[in-house]
DNA sequence: CATCTTGGTAACCGCTGGGTAACTAACATT
DNA sequence: AATGTTAGTTACCCAGCGGTTACCAAGATG
């Protein structure tokens, strides 16, 4: 597929990393030169898995993606599952490292959950390449489950104990924190559907514009939107609080 | 499976729509007895859907969840696929009927929006059982995707339109259309995930405080949330305006 | 040059799953 | 009672998929 030839028996095709691309130049050691194989296949696997499901896909195709047959592919992953279950560990490590870091810089609740939600989405969209697929996890082995699932809820409880600590210190309306926090996660996670990577917006401006949105629903005192994407009508002055306007790109 | 002795040859086990489980009661007519066992199959298919997607479904499941054999189903639906573009309509007809509803009834932009996203989710997780899985688009065959996404887009396009509408009256606030309906389609969505049918919440108290929560992130003038779940906090006068509080349960 | 390791390929195996064909019990009609 | 229709069942076919095994080419090493 990659290489223009027919494939003749014995004939090798190297996974390749589109992004790097380059990994001969390098010459990385034995095990990083297998991680880094790893970890395209992960995230070459998970693009297909946010497109057409974990059981839409096959092992063939995965292989097939990366320009090579499905047997190679063993060489560095267990199975099927275990790719899987990298994909959600992934996702997991990002919004745990975003939701620590919010905890440090965040000035109070709502900014804390603006900090978590923006580094988690810009890391799915950017340079993770969507790797969530934090859908599905029905597809996960039950062992593998019980492990996410643990993981999963545990974010989930300190995301919500940022926004009860906004609620109580004013910068996030009264609401019930678990709703708000399935609210919030439902829009991020439906980001991967319609997202496309050389479309209309960056990753950027899309984490940016629907972050400030998002944030919106939640905050006590209202901010316009920073004229991040398609600032069509534009500059009316704000009379809002400004602080929303720090990181337009 | 639903009867307790084991199956003899030759045995009838009908297939039982939960909800009307007597339906030899009424003894509606050949045709419309097919159309409620049919409608019966597409809305435990969209349940199963809905959990372990479609790839992850296999007709002996849908059928073993009805207590009945796999070839029973072919009786009624053409084939799985048949099923699953059955589960898209359902949704799309709903999501048109709020679209239209919201069009007469709504007094501006963003309250027309707040209509047709309120009649939507209430359907989903309400009485229609979440048949959405509008989630998969993947996953129809070539032929009925066509009609699916020019569907879907219409259907899109005229939310766009509202908001825009809700932008040019004031009612909503300076953003990107396409962004915002992408934002709020996403927690929509997303709600099946998270809901279970006996839970902490009515599908009525959900569709009120999530559609209030999502509207709120687009909305130009802020009221407080209305209290209808775990009203915490509870009872500060709101200083906004009152129309939010017209649909508490 | 002989050999070992690395990283692939082709071919195969067993099972699952969509779909079909042959058959049969219950009911309706005459 | 004879017959046709409806709504199921059992048994089967076959493609596709996850996973394994035997094999092979190229580079490093002695």
């Amino acid at each position: 597929m990659s290489t223009s030839n027919p494939t003749r028996r014995g004939e090798r095709a190297p996974i390749e990393d589109e992004e790097s691309s380059a990994w001969g130049n390098a010459l990385p050691g034995l095990r990083e030169r297998a991680e880094i194989k790893r970890n395209s296949i992960i995230r070459r696997a998970a693009k297909s898995f946010n497109r057409a499901g974990f059981h839409g896909t096959s092992m063939d195709d995965i292989a097939a993606d990366l320009g090579v047959t499905k047997a190679a592919l063993y060489r560095y992953v267990q199975n099927k599952h275990d790719i899987l279950f990298a994909c959600f560990n992934i996702g997991l490590d990002s919004g745990f490292a975003h939701l620590e870091r919010a905890e440090r810089e965040g000035s109070n609740g709502l900014d804390k959950v603006r900090i978590a939600l923006h580094g988690y989405l810009k890391d799915m969209i950017g340079k993770l390449g969507h790797p969530s697929a934090l859908l599905e996890e029905n597809a996960l082995l039950p062992e593998h489950a019980r492990l996410i699932i643990r993981r999963r809820d545990i974010a989930e409880k300190k995301f919500r104990a940022m926004v009860a600590e906004g609620i109580g210190d004013g910068s996030i309306i009264e609401c019930d924190p678990k709703l708000a926090v399935f609210s919030l996660l439902g829009a991020i996670q439906w980001v991967p559907k319609w997202y496309r990577d050389g479309g209309e917006w960056s990753a950027e401006q899309v984490a940016d514009s629907l972050i400030a949105m998002c944030t919106r629903s939640i905050a006590a005192k209202q901010a316009r939107l920073a004229a991040t994407v398609k600032a069509s009508g534009a500059s009316r002055q704000a009379k809002g609080d400004a602080k929303q306007a720090r990181k337009v790109a």
